[in-house]
DNA sequence: AATACCTGCTATAGTTACTATAGGTGCAAG
DNA sequence: CTTGCACCTATAGTAACTATAGCAGGTATT
């Protein structure tokens, strides 16, 4: 069932969802494999590296860096990880988070405040801009 | 009462609260106007640019790119805008940091629903892991 | 057989918005 | 007189890609 097909950087591109020019650059600052190569000289991936791929990507998509992603995959790679230590990554990613919540839902508060101040008429006159910038 | 005295870089720094480096490269990509110089050939500011430059550090922490305020910008300086316009990119603007608000908190969710699974033992198997990475 | 197209290759440069570094000038104080 | 400070220019580095130039080899069409 489990046949160990290979599958050059388009159809990795395909499967993961990620572009081959990222894929090349993963490979690059070594977060992939160098992978094997056909005659041709093309890649050649197998479903163990789809895998570290698509984990890659999906803690890119939860908002960790690349260097945290890299850290993470160590932890993986060595086996030597604890639970509690990727836990505690994982809640410490999370306060980060909340962080830029919070940041977030005050500018969106000051920008609808700026655009409830305006009297949208078509005057040159604007509370938005005097508000920010006093001419 | 308003003596216009000149700033040097230091000072407009200092007032501005934005670092040196990031003053001259705002130079550099014509946000902010050539300044005078002084006989020594360092830059010399008017209560003018330092209102230029506050207004510019207020849009960036309000999340605009360097362009999008570059387009205000251009908007001020031409005096051809109207509060129409100006009010729909403020809404517009909002309406995308929306966006990144809602993606956070899901991301943020996921996250801590991750790390709720996790029993927090000291041992090799770590739930977070294995829902991302199934080795 | 010649042409065009497709996928892949490498190497390099460009993007955003800074930030840092190297190496220099000129003045003022100890 | 030399140490420190504020300033100068020019250049390189940062994150995380993204795009481009220029090439090779296989397939499909004319």
């Amino acid at each position: 069932m489990l046949r160990s097909e290979s599958y050059t950087i388009g159809k990795l591109s395909k499967l993961s969802g990620c572009v081959i020019q990222t894929i090349r650059y993963y490979e690059q600052i070594d977060l992939l494999p160098k992978p094997d190569r056909s005659p041709r000289g093309h890649r050649l991936y197998d479903e163990k590296t789809l895998k570290r791929l698509k984990f890659i990507l999906r803690l890119r998509h939860l908002g960790f860096s690349l260097e945290e992603t890299r850290k993470l995959l160590d932890l993986v790679d060595g086996g030597k990880y604890t639970c509690r230590e990727i836990r505690k990554k994982t809640l410490v990613h999370a306060e980060g988070i909340s962080l830029k919540i919070t940041d977030l839902q005050k500018i969106k508060a000051e920008l609808l405040h700026m655009a409830e101040k305006c009297n949208d008429d078509t005057g040159l006159d604007c509370s938005i801009l005097d508000s920010l910038y006093q001419r």
